[in-house]
DNA sequence: CGTTTTCTTTGATCTGAGTCAATTTCTAGG
DNA sequence: CCTAGAAATTGACTCAGATCAAAGAAAACG
């Protein structure tokens, strides 16, 4: 074995490869047992990757799919007018890159916003693996379609709504994730930043700040620096219905 | 041949097949020269489809695929709060039904906007069709892989942009799809309601009547009854961006 | 450890877009 | 062709959330 997490931190918090996206890919590959940290190998498990190193940029050729094992990280584009946008945040267990198996190039950058571990697997060299091509296919289908489904999620909620909804809504989806992927469901960490947050949500920083004081008075939320535990997962989920 | 779009009026408008999204699988299934109007057939060439007409409903088994041929559907879901959204337009070339693959359910109604005709690609028969199964999930690949980059586009645009932004990014996207499909790209039919618009970009309808009479002023675009000319797609470019 | 810088919160004000209401225009049916 | 109902436009008013401003809390760094 060759795994370097280093810190044998009993708080860093790792998804079982079952519960994570990539493992339709992983499983077929027999979860790269024979080829751990070769160079060439076509899963590489377990990177660790800084707090605000880089995973990809934009108009960088697509070369691989990743995959996070623990930490987080966010994708960032910058619009047409020059602006910077938060796109999207990753947690353990999400497949990240999947734009670029169509494009061909990245189309954001994703940077760690805590020190952070991740599964690569390359996607240039799985084709010369010579693992069974149907199978491989059939992973990268079932991955691709899940994608399909969780992004049009995201994209009719989040326009529809106002502040208190999409802040919510957006508490409640982080709090999902992290339930459906074996970690804990009610205690979270925020690691990114209020602005951030804003970005994503199309929201200024301040509304964030306001809606996130007002859900705590309500009892809805707890929240001490970057932890926030969910208190009342249901009056949020009501949150995100009225009007 | 068994084309029974009846009509021969030089007005209808259809995608040729090399510019359609589902080419990739139609291809690989010889565009199903031997089994056109067979009702057990994999692929079913030019379905006409009454104007109002459900394509399916939300739970509703996923069973096909479809592709636009001619016309216009608008896809439609529920919320929790028991509001109807549109939450999508489909123009010929366009692929309706991808979120299924996944979920194995549809997951919104599709309704045709217009007299339009459809392509039918029935999913569950492909695998014992015969056909080499490398070739059509490396086609669905493709397919989704697509699918994926252009729902991203469009969460995160429309997210961040006001009222202005999102209704001239929502023409330039009818305009450069229809144009990307081999159609006329400056000159559009809006089959879908203002009241259809403005729920699909979480605007109120009178906002959207406001804005595309401002777009007429400032000579952006000509609107007269559901046909709209684009006459300066530069200064229609310069909307989305400036805040 | 103190200093600087960045991030967050809170308050005051302003504005874009929603809501309500009244016409006007379009469409379908007889 | 006329008429009823639906859809679209236009105006007046209101409010959620942006912006501006300032103070307080954390993090970074020599």
């Amino acid at each position: 074995m060759c795994e370097s997490t280093g810190a044998d931190d009993n708080t860093v918090l790792e998804v079982a490869c079952h519960d994570c996206g990539l493992d339709p890919l992983c499983e077929v590959l027999g979860y790269g047992k024979h080829e751990l940290c070769e160079t060439d190998a076509v899963l590489m498990r377990r990177q660790p990757v800084q707090r605000g190193a880089v995973l990809f940029r934009p108009d960088q050729p697509f070369y691989a799919l990743f995959a996070i094992k623990s930490g987080s990280f966010k994708a960032v584009s910058v619009d047409l007018s020059g602006k910077e946008r938060v796109v999207g945040f990753f947690l353990p267990g999400d497949l990240i890159g999947t734009e670029g198996i169509a494009n061909h190039v990245y189309s954001y950058a994703v940077r760690a916003l805590e020190e952070s571990s991740v599964c690569k697997l390359a996607v240039n060299r799985l084709l010369n693996s010579g693992q069974d091509t149907e199978k491989l296919q059939a992973a990268l289908i079932r991955m691709l379609g899940q994608e399909v489904v969780v992004n049009h999620l995201v994209t009719t909620s989040l326009i529809q709504q106002n502040a208190e909804q999409r802040i919510a809504a957006f508490i409640l989806s982080l709090s999902k994730r992290s339930g459906l992927r074996g970690m804990p469901q009610y205690q979270l960490i925020l690691s990114m930043s209020r602005s951030d947050i804003a970005s994503y949500l199309g929201l200024a920083r301040e509304t964030v700040s306001r809606v996130l004081t007002k859900f705590q008075n309500y009892g809805l939320i707890g929240l001490r620096k970057h932890v926030l535990k969910v208190l009342n997962p249901e009056g949020l989920e009501k949150a995100t219905i009225f009007r």
